[in-house]
DNA sequence: GATGAATGAGTCTTCATTCAT
DNA sequence: TATGAATGAAGACTCATTCAT
């Protein structure tokens, strides 16, 4: 190898990776130390950048926050709204199976971490979480409210409270998630219930509360 | 009047509730707005004493902390501790009268965010979130599935998972409790559910669900 | 001395003074750099504070500029007002003193530097250049004017466009005073008119201008 | 056609002209700003080009201030020489005729704004204002003393102290010359008196004061 | 030559903590 | 004890300058 081509560049232009990869790490770190504690300069060094670079991507860290959302979450949310209003299963199945792809692809991953960043942060930063209230918490209580509304109008549902048997029905599988990010990581680990076991008793009871008598 | 008299004149400085007014002041800050955010200069003016002041009594912002959540810990357990004591109604009677009080006495109060506060900041202190696990939230769920099992036990409700049942029936309520010092905040007033509605809805929910088909 | 005088103390409470030397030091810089090129830090420095201390007395560089113009020259120019309102001096005395006063007082000092550093950074800092124009150069020209409106109304001065000449009249001082911060100090010493000669000529042609004849 | 022929195709950069385009953006943009305000990147923007391509003309921010003002203060130069030929005019008349050619090609031009430019930065660029001061200010002087000397000595106008009377003649333009690039732009237009009456008040006065008793 | 992605030192501002009074 | 003035380390953000492409 010529000496000419052992000295590494100081940098290397790759401007089509660098916003995923700045995404990842603040990813990591907004989850890991909250929305405060999380130091631009460190995602840009986890990302393998500068500080200055970062700033060449995302405006602000409002911005890189709501990107990370945006991202990761928001898609989600939407595959669920596309998938859900195309599919003509009975609602129950319907309903089990958005509770496990909910979980699967966000209460038990790291995305969960974001909930539980923005119920503990809300306070201090009104707009990053009337923007998580918008993008996220409100379409994701309007798809489960859809199903419970198919469900009832094909008779396969008793009548309920929609709108609050929506927020109730997802809410011990968002306490489960946002769990997992504070009070689980300080349990002992037996107190804790296996998540699939949770997932069972979870859907038992919600699909025994909801079909008709 | 001798300068040394015993009478306490009225201008004394009531040395004993110093403490008290700081960490009455914390405890609103930190639960409005975390531990980050709270200002240490703002919780000295709040309980009308100097910033030097709040240094002779807590060593540090981590020590003023922990002293807060020690201090409102126990009487929220003492608190938590009468919702417990049992009678011979019917388990449905029961559970929800139960989950009223809950509401009543500490999901709708000041306490509920106190473990809005624990969660958040359990990654910082988890000795803090460890201790507020084993005395509340175990105790807690030990409560709702006692009820549950005296309940199955006379044929009252279908048997079902009751350690996981007892989590999950509560969880909406500890959902709403926390988010009510948080999320709630920033949404749009017409997307917030009525507590009493909600309440309504999460009894109607659960019951259906345990009853004896 | 004994060792424990010795030490000296990290700092010292000198909260009346401390606004003042604030103050002066900023003057000096900003006088001396320019709005953008001085340094909080430098200011702080040379006031013999932390930068920290600085905050504590201006909430931002902003502030603490609007403060020197406020301290400094304002009062000026409200003294000259209330001078000349009360006197009753032939109008051409009044003139010619006001012009040596303010020529002393302003023009020929430090102060003269916030004159030229306003011209300067009219564009960036609106506001303060607003404030500045209805603080000090409007009261300014208004005084000249109300002696020329004066004079004329005795008959010591012919008629003349009262704001224009107002004008006019004083702008060779401020030409001057702005000069002695920038050009001046570049220019070999021999071609720079003495200022007294400056002013002894600048009184003849004036009053010359306006006598009646 | 070859590609190697001489007759320059129609998409050829212009290599010659960059630098005056640069320039021209950077004349702009300084004296609108200032020196420190004025980023390079929005010069290179306005000159449609990329900040790197900036830097292969410039080696820094410093010598593209530089070189804007030698760039602009010689052609500034030769405008201002065609205003000094000489005639046999009336001395009143001669001074009369300057004044309006100087607001004329200079004062009312963006001539000005390089004036205003070099006296807000003459402290972190002395050549700059050194150079400007001998081949701009010194001159201008000289011609204005011209005139006075010759009236005085065919006895139009009184004896005077004729190199200060020079520059106090003058100065009233060169302040409304600058004031139009930065304290103009913020004060409320009803405030700014119209150059035209400005100019006629300017001349009367001047005239009057020279003119023999 | 041209580009624009990448850098990192530098600036304002905040706030937990210390300490002279 | 009590005060609050003073400190200084730390963080978001900017922008002149460099350099891989």
């Amino acid at each position: 190898m010529l000496p000419s081509e052992s000295r590494a560049p100081r940098w290397e232009r790759r401007k089509e990776s660098r916003p995923a990869e700045l995404l990842a790490a603040a990813l990591d770190l907004f989850v890991e130390r909250g929305y405060a504690a999380t130091r631009l300069d460190e995602v840009a060094t986890r990302a393998g950048v500068s500080k200055g670079t970062l700033y060449l991507y995302f405006d602000s860290k409002e911005e890189l926050f709501k990107a990370v959302v945006r991202e990761n979450i928001v898609p989600l949310i939407q595959e669920y709204r596309r998938d859900i209003d195309e599919s003509d299963l009975p609602a129950a199945d319907l309903l089990e199976a958005f509770f496990r792809r909910w979980w699967e692809q966000f209460g038990s991953t790291r995305l969960a971490g974001i909930a539980k960043l923005i119920i503990s942060e809300a306070g201090n930063f009104p707009e990053v979480a009337g923007f998580f209230h918008h993008e996220v918490i409100a379409p994701n209580g309007a798809v489960v409210a859809s199903i419970l509304a198919r469900g009832i109008e094909r008779g396969e549902f008793r009548p309920v409270d929609v709108e609050a048997i929506a927020h109730l029905a997802i809410a011990p599988l968002v306490l489960k998630a946002i769990s997992a990010h504070s009070l689980d990581a300080v349990c002992p680990a037996e107190s804790l219930l296996d998540p699939r076991r949770f997932l069972a008793a979870h859907l038992d009871f919600v699909l025994a509360s909801l079909r008709r008598g």
